[in-house]
DNA sequence: GACAAATTTACCCGAACGGGTAAGTGACTG
DNA sequence: CAGTCACTTACCCGTTCGGGTAAATTTGTC
């Protein structure tokens, strides 16, 4: 079962699949609001699952499914590589994680891997995943100082939007870089922009 | 013809475009380096050409195909909104600009309204493409220290990958702050970022 | 050749930053 | 109740940064 909204990378992603012999698409879904009633529907082996999809999002479908079928088998397909959401999906219970530019043979390998019941996660991510963990511990205060840190806010800009002082501010960034594992704030906030802990627009 | 490195995507949208009546896809292209072969061979009408491409890039294509084909129509097909190299595309003669999650009527109307002559560019695009005039060109060097910028480096470490003394690394570092029309290096690397002038990786 | 722009270096100076250290409060846990 | 952790403030000190100013060199353009 695939879920993507582009119109057109989905037509594409089905008609890959059914021209594999083993491989077949029985239902397919332009949202995550239809993905849990097509999956009790057809009750598909694998689910692929786009993540940023219009209305209900990817990962909360995903959630959806599993709540009503533990034994769901859920890859993540998504173009958007080191995004917060993909460590949000594989919480939820997603078993691999895929790029959209994936070759199809690495795809159709994935897929019966997963289908077997294996876990298949890229290097890369399995990475990430740790490097997340290890830093998952930002409390409130940090990550509201990184927040502001990656507006371009200065440490007194920062003070007073927070009532505090600014050697407040320069404590909480002490930490801050030791656990991000970075010099300066520079530095800390094109890793927390590129590791999507903070969001840019 | 269409040139795009995701086969499941480029599958789609060829299947996509085949089912209109007045469009035919008669080449199709994985990469930038086979793109002009395959223009010189077959003549389309329309070129559809994503932007990420490996190898040469698809801003690469496009300048290299209308060097040879100046009347060459081209219409940016691309994932990623609002990317520095959208702008760099139009500049190299793309006539119209089109994201890839774009609904499929649309798809084909723009197609048409490119091969009368037209040029179409949303309006978002039609924004930044005249906010990006405003913003007084970075020469040479002032992109490659905010490129280091954007990794974190300091003034010292930026002068010694560069060959050059800590006082110019700061003298560059005045105009750019002027031109960027930021504070400091922490905003100078934010915008950088956001508005796609470097790449994250 | 004159002129503009890019690139380079230098110096001064005040402001901002980052590291080290110390310590008080409140809240939650074993 | 002792211990841990988040949050807070403070002080010292050296480094880095950013603004102002000035000027030499190269390169390309009119």
């Amino acid at each position: 079962m695939v879920v993507d909204d582009h119109p057109a990378f989905r037509k594409g992603m089905v008609a890959l699949l059914d021209s594999e012999p083993d491989l077949r698409v029985v239902a397919e879904s332009g949202d995550g609001g239809g993905a849990l009633d097509l999956y009790q529907q057809n009750r598909p082996d694998i689910v692929l699952m786009d993540l940023r999809l219009p209305g209900i999002g990817g990962v909360e479908a995903i959630i959806a499914i599993r709540k009503e079928f533990p034994d769901a088998r859920v890859i993540v397909l998504t173009t958007f590589d080191m995004d917060e959401d993909i460590f949000r999906a594989i919480q939820a219970g997603a078993k691999s994680y895929l790029l959209k530019d994936t070759p199809e043979d690495e795809l159709a390998g994935t897929i019966r891997a997963v289908h077997t019941g294996r876990e298949i996660l890229p290097g890369k991510v399995a990475e990430r995943l740790a490097a997340r963990r290890r830093r998952a511990d930002l409390s409130q205060r940090e990550t509201e100082v990184l927040s502001l840190l990656t507006k371009g806010r200065s440490n007194k800009e920062i003070s007073s939007s927070l009532f505090i002082t600014e050697d407040t501010v320069k404590a909480h960034l002490k930490t801050l870089f030791n656990k991000l594992n970075v010099k300066d704030r520079t530095e800390a906030a094109i890793n927390a922009i590129r590791q999507g802990i903070v969001h840019l627009e």
